[in-house]
DNA sequence: TGCAATCTATAAGCCTGCTTACTATATGTG
DNA sequence: CACATATAGTAAGCAGGCTTATAGATTGCA
């Protein structure tokens, strides 16, 4: 039974996003956007590989999404004056309102995620993951040679 | 604070994917090719569109994994004799060995994943889950009639 | 100084999810 | 029977993950 939890979590996450993209579709972000320009408004300034490691995915999964984000009028690459290989990331003004109304969205459909929920279990929802999230963050760093004999 | 469950969530679905991802490549299926398989193995014989509702994605979507599944020889699509527009899904017997070999890795990562966490706190967690679960189903069929007063 | 290693960004291509739109078949209704 | 509607499957095309490989620039070291 158990070893459902990673249908769980994958559904779970799935579920949600959809439920999200439905109603921010019309701000014009998706989630994962969403978070890349949550983070360029704490960090403005970083450049692509630095927000790849915030968003714990592949560089070239970030460089597309800056492209994506780039087209929309979002955000905007501006030349590292120090380093010709950069680029640094910037939002535009256009990313402040939309900003703001995907955080409205996301705070509507967070109360419906976890209607039925207290708080203490909701604290504890919060916890166990983020041990899992710790977990799974730090097995990804074992190497092959762990596993020598285990081809059977 | 709370706001981050959606990242969370879908935060730890990705590391948990790509966790497994790792290690099932040689086995020739991804999680949710396995995931596809797990429900034939109980309900040979299926449509697509029945798959789909179980999957609980789309249609469409359901139909490009039993594309990848049928190419990589672990389905098969057989005309359905009652409605010539149906296929009904098999699994081949090479798919077998594969489920056994999935359902091995899967046991491993899941005691990855949820090390430090004692039973109680993983029954609550998996409870909770279900819960947020079941919130983000029935949502999702909520129509854009309800919220009539909500564009601000 | 020069070369190798490293780092930043990106191209190509795959999987999984979606929307929209289409074909083919089945079924219901007049 | 004929037409409208519904259903099963699929194509096209996009977003967001990934791997592998490459170009260009920087840096370390001899």
């Amino acid at each position: 039974m158990t070893e459902s939890l990673g249908f769980l979590v994958s559904d779970v996450a799935r579920l949600m996003r959809r439920r999200f993209d439905e109603r921010a579709r019309k701000s014009g972000a998706t989630g994962p956007q969403w978070r890349t320009l949550k983070i360029l408004e704490r960090h403005e300034g970083l450049n692509q590989g630095q927000i790849a490691e915030l968003l714990e995915v592949e560089p070239i999964t970030c460089c597309r999404m800056i492209d994506r984000l780039e087209e929309a009028g979002l955000v905007e690459r501006r030349r590292d004056p120090a380093d010709r290989r950069a680029w640094r990331i910037y939002l535009t003004e256009k990313a402040r309102p939309v900003l703001a109304e995907l955080h409205d969205i996301a705070g509507a459909m967070l109360e419906a995620a976890l209607n039925g929920l207290d708080a203490p279990q909701r604290d504890a929802l919060i916890a166990s993951l983020n041990v899992v999230r710790a977990n799974m963050t730090q097995t990804a760093d074992i190497k092959p040679e762990t596993k020598e004999a285990a081809n059977g």
